[in-house]
DNA sequence: CTTGGTCAGGTGGTCAGACCACGTCGGGAT
DNA sequence: ATCCCGACGTGGTCTGACCACCTGACCAAG
């Protein structure tokens, strides 16, 4: 029961952060979009440079922003691949591997199932084509990884729904690599 | 194809924020220990305390650390709330609502039958208390916040799969800002 | 005209030293 | 024993400076 909420003493920078996500969100700053020298920014928040950097920092550490030692900083484009990586360490840390198994039976079928409904024949000719491809493989009994994972990757292209996707993609590669540490751990016995 | 690599200069602040996650790593800190004082670390570094202090506040978004002004730093005990920050942060830019709508249709009800399934008889009595105070709190006009996110929180716990429960509470975090979004972009309207 | 070199201006990266606001803790005063 | 208060250490912030680097303009040689 919290009679009185902390006081949270502004810091500087979480301000700063805060003002330019707003811009980003806004739609006044675009990815690859230059943001104002360091020094401007801080003329213009009127605080210092140390604040202003430090406030960059954090967003680079989120993704929002990349910035070039002599160039500038700029906005980056969001990619799946930033998603993944969090997300991959929130899986690896501190959870059973059933409780991540259980995820990707709730994930993959729901993929599936939105993959069928919207897929267009294109993508039903190249699934086709993929699959005699691997067929092929498997009879002269060559390594068919790479039709498989094409053939992941237009499943979740024909879901239609980015997110979801990814998370499969994060649990696959949790999945495999934990199978290879079981095979490390275990093997040798 | 790409002939060589961009030769990346290391920045000082990334050293220092690796260097301390390994103390980390090698328990030589552990969680609830203080750590030195900027002005101590930025000598032993030799570097300075600027330096430092970016470091520090990488390490500090990243929920490694926990900063009070004038106490000082301390290792936090990491939660799965920890991980689960920058995953929000990361959500809300570059996928549709409808997706992170779709992945909550998901989650949600499977985090409903889980918990149906596995409730134990004292979290079911607790359930029903909160239900209760929550009712009287509605009659009475004032707001039931705090019962309704410990509703949700008991549902998470008697689903008993933590890595479900944190998704679907970074769902919610991101749900909720959109919506505030929505409403301080719209409402004046 | 193209190529290559030089140079100035702007940018991030880092540093040193300073002041402030805020916790902590111990030593009185009560 | 209790309470108050002030010194001390801490993080928070600012200032101004120097460096390494990128960029673009300019110019000379092919």
């Amino acid at each position: 029961m919290t009679l009185v909420e902390p006081i949270r003493r502004n810091r500087l920078y979480r301000d700063i952060v805060s003002q330019i996500q707003g811009l980003l969100d806004r739609g006044t700053l675009r990815p690859g979009d230059q943001l104002p020298s360091e020094r401007q920014l801080a003329e213009q928040f009127a605080v210092s440079r140390a604040s202003v950097r430090e406030a960059l920092r954090s967003l680079e550490l989120l993704g929002v922003v990349e910035t070039r030692a002599g160039g500038g900083t700029f906005v980056r484009h969001a990619t799946p691949e930033d998603l993944a990586r969090p997300l991959s360490a929130l899986m690896t840390r501190g959870h059973t591997l059933a409780d991540v198994i259980e995820v990707r039976g709730l994930i993959e079928p729901a993929i599936a199932a939105r993959a069928a409904e919207l897929i267009t024949d294109g993508e039903l000719l190249e699934l086709r084509s993929i699959l005699v491809q691997q067929e092929a493989k498997v009879a002269a009994g060559q390594s068919y990884a790479e039709e498989d994972s094409r053939f992941h990757e237009l499943i979740g292209q024909a879901a239609r729904n980015e997110l979801l996707t990814t998370m499969l993609g994060v649990i696959w590669d949790v999945l495999r690599s934990s199978r290879g540490e079981w095979l490390q751990t275990y093997a040798r016995a």
